[in-house]
DNA sequence: TCCTATTTGCAACTGAATTGCAATAACTGC
DNA sequence: GCAGTTATTGCAATTCAGTTGCAAATAGGA
């Protein structure tokens, strides 16, 4: 059974920190363990809240924690309101992200080649390069195609 | 004098559109084109209000318009804050974004190569790519060198 | 100069995220 | 296994950026 396979890694992973154990911080890495994509602090409370009533703050708290131990991402989206996601997945280091224009999922992509060489100006210091893709994932496409076709959407910066 | 030459060139900008030519809306755009990197709404009341008590939410309208004519860009930052920054200053197109780490100044940097090939999930459609560079700006350096040297500074993601 | 649609100002509101503090429960050592 | 300590959690209140509704003001055309 998958999930809780999930519940089970995520438990050795927080385990792994030394710090305490406890059913918040499993069951939120477990849910991010299991998403395909980034998700929101909201999203997360719906995935979590079943059964037991843990609390907002707590989520915040741990998902807070989880990123200071780099056991998950926090992903500045368009629309005002963090993702995340489980780091160690394959996407450490690198790597870029898409969001959709009409539905703002974030999903992590393949890491990325080699940054292209960007020229900072001068005594500026690069610690991390992000790129992000926005666009429309294979779920909003249908709802925005136009009837006949060939019309370009305009895109936000 | 510069300042009035932005005026100026920002009531040229904004008659061209064949909107209405408005102080809030000249005062703004002109506030983006002196700036050298990009503005927060706080910012820009900071240096609009003076002397006209012009409110917040007039400025928040005023930068939604602007970003709809395409004479300014919005930019998401690492801090839940939108940056604005006038457009048509060289900087159209696919360009990148610097912040800083320190003080989460953004500002745009040179228009960047040929993205590199991202592999997208079958059936996502991308529309717009941006690279963002993450780091420390040249004032920021010295607040957080360490003494000695050598000591690379944890990123966040 | 008058008219009308567009903009602005004001006030109230939203929604994500944060903070303070008391209550709870993991780990430690016995 | 049990008590003690300290990290976590829950709850309530708060912050902060941004949004909305509506009446008053005003740009630009007649």
């Amino acid at each position: 059974m998958k999930i809780k396979r999930h519940h089970e890694q995520a438990e050795a992973l927080i385990r792994g920190t030394g710090a305490r154990v406890t059913a918040p911080r499993i069951e939120v890495l477990a849910a991010l363990l299991a998403a395909d994509r980034a998700l929101t602090h909201q999203e997360l409370e719906q995935r979590v809240d079943r059964g037991r009533g843990m609390d907002r703050v707590t989520i915040y708290r741990v998902l807070e924690w989880l990123t200071g131990q780099e056991l998950a991402h926090r992903i500045a989206g368009d629309d005002r309101t963090w993702r995340f996601n489980a780091a160690g997945q394959g996407h450490d280091g690198e790597h870029a992200h898409f969001q959709c224009n009409a539905c703002n999922t974030v999903l992590c992509l393949e890491d990325f080649s080699p940054s292209p060489a960007i020229r900072l100006p001068k005594g500026f210091r690069s610690q991390h390069v992000e790129l992000t893709v926005r666009g429309l994932c294979a779920k909003c496409i249908p709802s925005v195609t136009p009837k006949v076709g060939g019309t370009l959407l305009r895109h936000r910066h």
